[in-house]
DNA sequence: ATAGTTTTTTACCGCTTGGTATAAAAGCCG
DNA sequence: CGGCTTTTATACCAAGCGGTAAAAAACTAT
């Protein structure tokens, strides 16, 4: 079995990681948007010139969709981590204090890259607009499937409906995005999870299930 | 006294409505964003040429302040007809499904321009975001002082704290336009108010104020 | 060393952007 | 009618945009 990594490849090598890269473009996409940043940015914050990255990633639209890949791995992982918790309410409180988390990250500019992308674009970003909201509606659609599940569990009530707790938490998740573009801090961000978790349904027969969150007894 | 209106201005007559060309404008800014809407979409939209919007209205900028300062009469009114309901509870109610109503108004497109407009910019419009994050942060404020009031009127528990209610309230409202962006139906968004409303905390002396919501004791 | 391959650098292209100069057109007033 | 004033229409500008051609530079293979 080769190395996945070919140890000396033909050709001059290249001078920059292009993970490093990514990361520099993705800080850039995420303060301006996809429209907003121009290539001068991108080259600029990533060390490279034009060429280069045309090369290495190619035109904008391409190096958006890697970047957009890239931040979502890091959105998956979370998500996957949220939507294996045991119980539902775990499940959403996880997912809402996650996102405050990642949102508000202090290395990162502020704010989601799904929403901050491309909320309204010009002429040219329909295809990127349209790609962001799909990927939203993705998450909401994976949680929607949670919840389903939950239900059928005994783990929501039977009056719960699904599809409306899963957008009212992406509304909630969303909305915190742009709390933080506006300067809202992560401890901010966090109460308002808090609240949002206080309209949480919970299941018509509260036996304990064997969960882990903190007892929600106090009121 | 004159009229406010001199009956015939010297000159050659303007051949468009100011005001209609304004909200022209302002569904382009609505649908495109600030840095989006290119002036040939705005001219277009309008239907004028370049000169006569700028004798008109001033640069891009100004334009767009003052498609702003329209588009806030409409959210200042929701404002304060939502603000002068007698309890805490009906006002973000009235709050949300106004939103809600607001931001779906088949005519228009779906958004609301202060998020639309500018969460993330490129590099001209920094002003314009700041602008408008500015704006947002207004009605969360002015929420928050009915709060503060509604907490001292015991409309509200004394643990409650207005600034984290007021920011989950406009977390929400906030979230509910990027949902209307991403295509979530006027229903959609009522469920989705309803649902935020549910984690509302009640007065810990619930003797009904003579307020006017629909009742609230389905569970 | 020389050939072959890939990346880097510099300079450039066509196009769109926001913004204007200029002059014709359309209304007043005398 | 002819002055006066303002808005129209056409054409244009510099600047920035995304994207690329061409040659120098840096590596491997022979």
């Amino acid at each position: 079995m080769k190395a996945t990594k070919s140890p000396s490849p033909i050709g001059r090598p290249r001078s920059f990681d292009t993970s490093k890269a990514l990361d520099r473009a993705l800080q850039v996409f995420r303060r301006k948007g996809y429209e907003g940043a121009s290539l001068t940015d991108l080259t600029k914050a990533m060390g490279i010139n034009r060429p280069s990255l045309y090369a290495a990633f190619g035109d904008k639209e391409v190096l958006f969709r890697k970047v957009l890949d890239r931040y979502a791995e890091g959105q998956l992982s979370l998500a996957r981590e949220a939507l294996s918790e045991p119980t539902s309410r775990a499940v959403v409180e996880r997912l809402l204090c996650g996102t405050a988390e990642r949102i508000t990250c202090p290395d990162n500019p502020p704010g989601c890259l799904l929403v901050q992308g491309a909320l309204a674009s010009g002429n040219g970003a329909d295809s990127i607009r349209r790609e962001l909201t799909s990927r939203r509606l993705a998450g909401q659609v994976a949680l929607r499937q949670r919840l389903k599940r939950a239900k059928l569990d005994g783990d929501l009530p039977p009056e719960a409906n699904p599809a409306n707790l899963a957008r009212y938490i992406f509304t909630v998740i969303q909305g915190m995005a742009v709390q933080a573009a506006g300067g809202a801090t992560r401890a901010d961000l966090r109460r308002v999870a808090q609240i949002a978790l206080q309209s949480w349904p919970v299941p018509r027969n509260p036996r304990e299930k064997q969960l882990g969150t903190h007892t929600q007894s106090g009121d």
